[in-house]
RNA sequence: GGCGCGUUCGUCUAGAGGCCUAGGACAUCUCCCUUUCAAGGAGAAGAUCAGGGGUUCGAAUCCCCUACGCGCUACCA
């Protein structure tokens, strides 16, 4: 068995693809391709009441947008396939065999509602629930009489009372169990499917997998894993545990208190880079301390050394501020480019690459586009008289400076330069007895709707003299 | 309850015994730039390194205890 590196992510298709299955992939595929390895996409849809069709697709669809793609998978290919648990379920009906036949599997004829009352009992007594492994001492003709009966079954590993269970993970160094604290847990559902515990072992072998990168929570069930690969004679795969993605209140991060959807952050105009970049930087750190950084960087730089115990609270505001900077990043040309997805098909593309180097510097979400930059496009936005008046100013002053706006603008010599508008302007302004910056304003606000707006030149010069003398007409005639 | 994993500015983190009177980033505030908002630049404020005991000449860094948080404790993953 050659010892590549191989590592995976085995998310399964209950819902929206998560953001925690991104971030897994990103450290799983990083370390993967940073040694010369492999990086497998592997889909646990055994359980079937929570399974979901669009999933698995979405998945794929994400992480391709991310640019996380895996190597081998289902709709990918690969040596090890099929890679979706539900077509390998021979596989696991053969553990769950060989376990029992090992002497460290047995069949459980409890039924649900025994199993309920157990619980019940043992909660009212106070005591932990666990099951009694009454069916660990059925003899070999009871269980064969059960069986010839057709009484359905699940299969479970019997834990050993005595000793520890003890593994190394790569982030947080020796961690272990004692043995008499695990409950025997059930490997194979009546329905003949496997439970994570088994399919996770038997799929990691079965494909390789050298190292076992996954999220927190995964810990507890771990020493399981560990006894299974003991008693199944196959070597042991290295374990890391990434901590938690959180909520605000430091809770496992949810689709409740967090937007987790990956959709969503796509819909929204995040860029797959910055997602990465923030992704990176939870619980992860570049060793030069740099926090802007992309794929390639993360790929030579990620080691488990490096990977924070402590669960990072997953923060938009930050994600958000990423962004930006990765907008600004791009050339006028390249974000053209990439906000087509994000507008109407009706927009005007001409405007529209006109107006993309004066939003650039104030978009922080590719999704954005439209709601700023609305007034370029199509109708001017409501004017609002309340808007257009000065705060030290009557609704007369107001009318008095757009009038005389108005005048200045049609005389000004085509075309017009900025300096020219400008020096007019401050001379307007002085005319008039205003501060300057108010009378700017109020033709701001006749142009664009607006007292928030992108350069008010530009914007004149992108709108041309006909549209922005209509514009300055409805504004006089609002306040007349 | 049991077991496990954690605990450095509001948040993400740097820090692997002396370089720490704890550094950076986001957020906040101030100033500069400026016709608005941004962006950019310069600053400020913000952490008794959860608390308490050790070990040591010396601890955010090592050990122990406590507290708190989180996770697991399903025929979910």
């Amino acid at each position: 068995m050659a010892d590549k590196v191989r590592l995976r992510i085995a998310p399964s298709p209950t819902g929206d693809p998560h953001v925690g299955t991104a971030y897994m992939a990103l450290f799983n595929r990083a370390y993967a391709h940073g040694h010369g390895g492999s990086f497998i996409l592997r889909i646990e849809d055994t359980d079937q009441t929570r399974y979901n069709e669009a999933s698995q697709r979405e998945i794929l669809a994400s992480l391709d947008w991310l640019g996380l793609t895996p190597d081998e998978g289902p709709g990918i290919g690969g040596d090890y396939a099929p890679y979706v648990q539900t077509q390998r379920r021979e596989l696991y009906t053969q553990a769950a065999n060989r376990l029992i036949e090992l002497g460290h599997g047995y069949r459980c004829f409890c039924t649900k509602e025994r199993l309920e009352e157990l619980h019940r009992e043992q909660a009212a007594r106070r005591e932990p629930p666990r099951y009694d492994r009454r069916c660990w001492s059925l003899t070999q003709v009871q269980v064969e009489e059960n069986l010839a009966q057709g009484m359905p079954y699940v299969v479970r590993m019997h834990i050993p009372e005595e000793g520890t269970t003890t593994f190394n993970d790569l982030i947080r160094g020796e961690i272990s169990f004692e043995n008499r604290v695990l409950n025997d847990p059930i490997l194979l559902k009546s329905d003949g499917l496997p439970v994570y515990h088994l399919a996770v072992v038997v799929d990691d072998h079965a494909m390789e997998v050298s190292h076992v990168v996954r999220a927190e929570e995964w810990i507890s069930s771990t020493p399981l894993h560990v006894m299974l690969y003991q008693y199944f004679g196959w070597e042991v795969p290295k374990f890391a545990h990434m901590p938690l993605l959180r909520n605000a209140d430091r809770s496992k991060i949810s689709k409740r208190k967090n937007n987790t959807s990956l959709k969503w952050y796509r819909e929204q105009g995040f860029l797959p880079e910055a997602m990465i970049n923030f992704l990176a930087l939870m619980g992860w750190s570049m060793p030069d301390g740099r926090e802007i950084f992309d794929y390639s960087d993360i790929e030579r730089e990620f080691t488990f050394e490096r990977v924070t115990t402590s669960g990072p609270v997953f923060d938009l505001v930050k994600l958000t501020n990423i962004n930006g900077k990765y907008i600004r990043q791009l050339s006028d040309e390249e974000l053209y480019e990439r906000l087509q997805p994000y507008i109407s098909p009706g927009l005007d593309r001409d405007i529209m690459r006109k107006v993309v180097p004066v939003i650039k510097d104030r978009l922080t979400r590719l999704g954005e586009f439209e709601e700023l930059t609305g007034f370029f496009f199509g109708q001017p936005p409501p004017h609002e008289a309340s808007l257009l008046v000065p705060k030290k100013g009557t609704p007369e002053t107001a009318l008095e400076a757009l009038k005389r706006t108005r005048a200045f603008l049609d005389s000004l010599p085509e075309p017009w330069t900025h300096e020219e508008w400008e020096a007019g302007m401050r001379a307007l302004a002085s005319e008039l007895g205003m501060k300057a910056g108010d009378l700017f304003m109020v033709l701001r606000v006749a142009v664009t709707g607006s007292n928030v707006s992108p350069p008010l030149y530009e914007s004149m010069e992108i709108l041309g003299k006909e549209e922005v003398l209509k514009r300055v007409d409805r504004a006089i005639a609002l306040l007349s």
